[in-house]
DNA sequence: AAAATTAGTTCGTAAGCTTTACTAACAAAC
DNA sequence: GTTTGTTAGTAAAGCTTACGAACTAATTTT
C-alpha cells in the first residue's frame, strides 16, 4: 500500500461524498469524510485541474461566517456508453450522462448473429453511440449475458455463441477507451443499488428467455467461484419432479418460471382464475428456490426484473408469502420483495454504474 | 485513509508473509510484497522492537553475495484463548500458539445455566484459562451460538438464555485484553481457511443440536443484514411436509437431520440397511437445501463438522449426489464436500484465527 | 585475485496529511 | 457603528511514510 493509492481512496472519498450528496462546500466535504479542510481543498484543487469538479457559485442561506463555495461534479465533463447484450433478439445501448439518465439511445437486432458476427454487432452498435456522443467518453460498460471473468472476458454466453470471448480486451483495442465487461444480472443489482435505493445485502432475479441473479452482499457484488454466481436458472426446485429443461434435467427454476413457459402456460388457460393460479404456482416455486438463499444469506430484499404484466401481481405475492412460509421471520421480519423501477433500461444504466465505480470509485 | 493507515496495512503485509511462507529474509519479503528492500528493513525494526518479529540466524545454502539474515515470527511472544460455547452442556475453552495449536484446555459443564449465570461461567472458564496462559495474551477469542452482531454483542442464543448480550464489552473489561466474539459457524469457517486448506468460497454446515452454517465468500466470512447469515436451520426443505419443529413450521432442516433427530430414528431402526437409508434421506434434505444456495453463490467447497459417524459415510455421499443432480455440473465440476478434519476443536482455533486476523493482520 | 552477485543499511528526497495560524466574510448583539 | 463570535478557505511548517541512490558486507564464480 503506497501513499498514492490512499491518495486515490480519498480522491474517490471526495468525489463519491458529491456523488451522493449534491452540491457541496470543502468543509461540507471535510466534516464528511474526516479528513480536514486542507487535505480536501488540495484535493479539490486537483479534481478541478481534470475538470470532474467545478465551482457552482455561493451558498445564499444566512448564517454567520464566510459563505461557503458550492462545489460540484463537473456533470457536463464526459459521458458514458451503457450496452445491454440480454435480449433474446435485440442488442441494446445507451449514451448515459454523469447521473445515469439516458441522453441517447440505439437499438441493434441480433438477427441470430453468433460468434465472430455477434462480436461485429456489438461494435457496430458501439459505433453508433459513440457518434451520438456529445462529450468525452469516460468508458464504456457492458452487460453480457452468461459467464463473465473479472478480466471482462465471457467464458460462456450460449445465445450469443461465446466461449472465451475477450470482449473487454477487443473492445478497449477498438476504442482506445476504458472498457468493462460484467454479467448482465450483476449489472442490473449495480444499476438498483445506486438508482433504486435498494439495500447492501439483496439479490436481483432477472426473468426472461432465461432466469438468472445477481447479488451483492455488504454492499458489493459477488462473482463466485467461478465467476458463475447468481446463476440460478438451472437448479431444481422442489421435490416432486417438474418439467424436461433443456440442460436434461427435470423441474429446473427455469422450467417453472421462463417467460416463453409461463406465456405458453398462460395461453393454454382459459379463466382468469386460472391464469392466476399459474402464476401464483410460479410464485411459489421462485419463493421454494430462494428460501435456502434468504437464509443462508440473511437477504434484506428481494428485486424482480422481468415482465410487469407477469411479475406485478400474483407472481410476486405467493413469491414472498412462500418466502415468509419458509425461512424465520425472527431473523427475515423487514423482508422487502419487489419490483425494479428502473424497467427495461436497468442494464445499461448499471453498466454505467460499473465504469462510474470503476473509472471514478463512485456509486 | 491516512499514511498511518497504509503503514498497518504494509506491517500486516509483511507478518501475513511470514505467517504462511514461514522463515524469510528481508529480502525475500521485498520480492513478495512488492515493497523496496528499505521499507521492509523499517517495518522489520518496527516489529523486532514489539518483540512479534524475531531474526534466528543465517541462511546455509551455497549461493553467491551476502548471506540472507533468516526472519521468523516471534512464535513465543503470545498465546491466544480461544473458546467454544456451542456445546449443548459444555463450554470448552483452550490456550492455543500463535499457529493456533492447542497448549492447553479447559472444559466446564454448562449445568443448564442461563442468563447471567451463563455469562459468570464463561468468565470463570476464562479465568482458568488465563492462569494457564504461560506467555502474554494477543487477545481472547470466542465462538457463540446464535446471532452475534459486529461489536460482539449476541442479540440471540437461546441455549444460553441470551438476548442483546454485550460479552465482547463485558469480557473486554473483566480481563483487559482485546476480545473478539464470533458466530462458532463463522468462526469455524475461518478455523478451516487458516488451518485446513479450504478454499476461499466455501459453507460449512455444522450439524449438532441445531443445524447451522457459515460462509466465506471470496475469503472474507459474510455477516448478513442482520448478522443472522447462515442461520439455515430454520429452513422449510422439500414440497412435500415434514416433522413438526420447535419453531411452530413443518420440515426445517433441522427436523431432517439435527443429531437427537438423527439418533432418535437411528435407534428405532433395526438393521443396517434401514439405518443406511434414514442417513441417506438425511444427507439428501440437506443436498435439496444447499442447491439453491451452491448455485447462487457458485460454491467451490462444502465442509461438514459434527459426528463423524453419523456424517461420515452415506450421509455425505447423498448429499453430494443430490447436489451433483440438481445444480449445474459446469459451473459445479469441481464441487467438493468433506468432513472438517479439524474435529471438535474446530470452533476454539477459529476463535483463535479471529484474534491473529483482527489484532495481526494475519490468517 | 578479480569480478559478480546478493543482503542489508544510510542518506537524502518526494508525497501526503496534519497542525497551527492566518485572512476573509458574514451574523448578532450592544 | 462597533464589537464579538462563527465559518470558509489558505499558507506555512512539520511529521510520517515510502522510495531511490549509493554504500558496505559477505559470499560465490571466474
Amino acid at each position: 500500500m503506497l501513499p498514492e493509492h490512499a491518495r486515490g481512496h480519498n480522491r474517490s472519498l471526495v468525489l463519491q461524498t458529491l456523488y451522493r450528496a449534491g452540491t457541496q462546500s470543502r468543509a461540507d466535504i471535510a466534516r464528511e469524510t474526516g479528513l480536514t479542510r486542507v487535505t480536501v481543498s488540495d484535493l479539490v484543487a486537483e479534481l478541478m485541474l481534470e475538470g470532474l469538479v467545478i465551482e457552482t457559485g455561493q451558498r445564499e442561506d444566512a448564517r454567520p461566517g464566510k459563505p461557503a463555495t458550492l462545489l460540484d461534479l463537473n456533470r457536463l465533463a464526459f459521458q458514458i456508453i451503457g450496452v445491454d447484450l440480454s435480449g433474446h433478439a435485440l442488442l441494446r445501448g445507451a449514451v448515459l450522462d454523469f447521473d445515469g439518465r439516458i441522453v441517447d439511445r440505439v437499438d441493434l437486432a441480433l438477427a441470430r448473429s453468433t460468434g465472430n458476427d455477434a462480436t461485429d454487432k456489438v461494435i457496430a452498435l458501439i459505433e453508433q453511440l459513440v457518434v451520438k456522443a456529445t462529450l468525452p467518453l469516460l468508458g464504456i460498460g457492458v452487460g453480457s449475458p452468461g459467464v463473465v471473468d473479472l478480466g471482462g472476458v465471457v467464458l460462456s454466453a450460449p445465445n450469443l455463441g461465446w466461449s472465451d470471448e475477450p470482449l473487454q480486451d477487443t473492445l478497449h483495442a477498438r476504442f482506445g477507451v476504458p472498457v468493462l465487461v460484467m454479467n448482465d444480472a450483476n449489472a442490473a443489482v449495480l444499476a438498483e443499488h445506486s438508482f433504486g435505493d435498494a439495500q447492501s445485502d439483496m439479490i436481483l432475479i432477472k426473468i426472461g428467455h432465461g432466469v438468472g441473479g445477481g447479488l451483492l452482499l455488504d454492499g458489493m457484488p459477488l462473482y463466485g467461484s467461478r465467476f458463475a454466481a447468481g446463476e440460478i436458472g438451472h437448479v431444481v426446485v422442489g421435490t416432486d419432479g417438474g418439467a424436461e429443461c433443456a440442460c436434461g434435467k427435470h423441474g429446473c427454476l427455469e422450467t417453472w418460471l421462463a417467460v416463453p413457459r409461463l406465456e405458453a402456460a398462460l395461453a393454454s388457460a382459459s379463466t382468469d382464475a386460472e391464469k392466476e393460479t399459474i402464476l401464483r404456482e410460479a410464485g411459489q416455486r421462485l419463493g421454494i428456490a430462494l428460501a435456502p438463499v434468504v437464509g443462508a444469506l440473511n437477504l434484506a430484499e428481494i428485486i424482480l426484473s422481468g415482465p410487469t404484466e407477469l411479475l406485478d401481481g400474483p407472481f410476486e405475492e405467493a413469491t414472498i408469502e412462500t418466502l415468509r412460509r419458509r425461512t424465520m421471520a425472527e431473523f427475515h421480519g423487514d423482508l422487502v420483495l419487489r419490483m425494479t423501477t428502473l424497467g427495461e433500461d436497468i442494464v445499461m444504466r448499471g453498466a454505467a454504474v460499473m465504469v462510474l465505480s470503476g473509472q471514478l470509485g463512485v456509486s
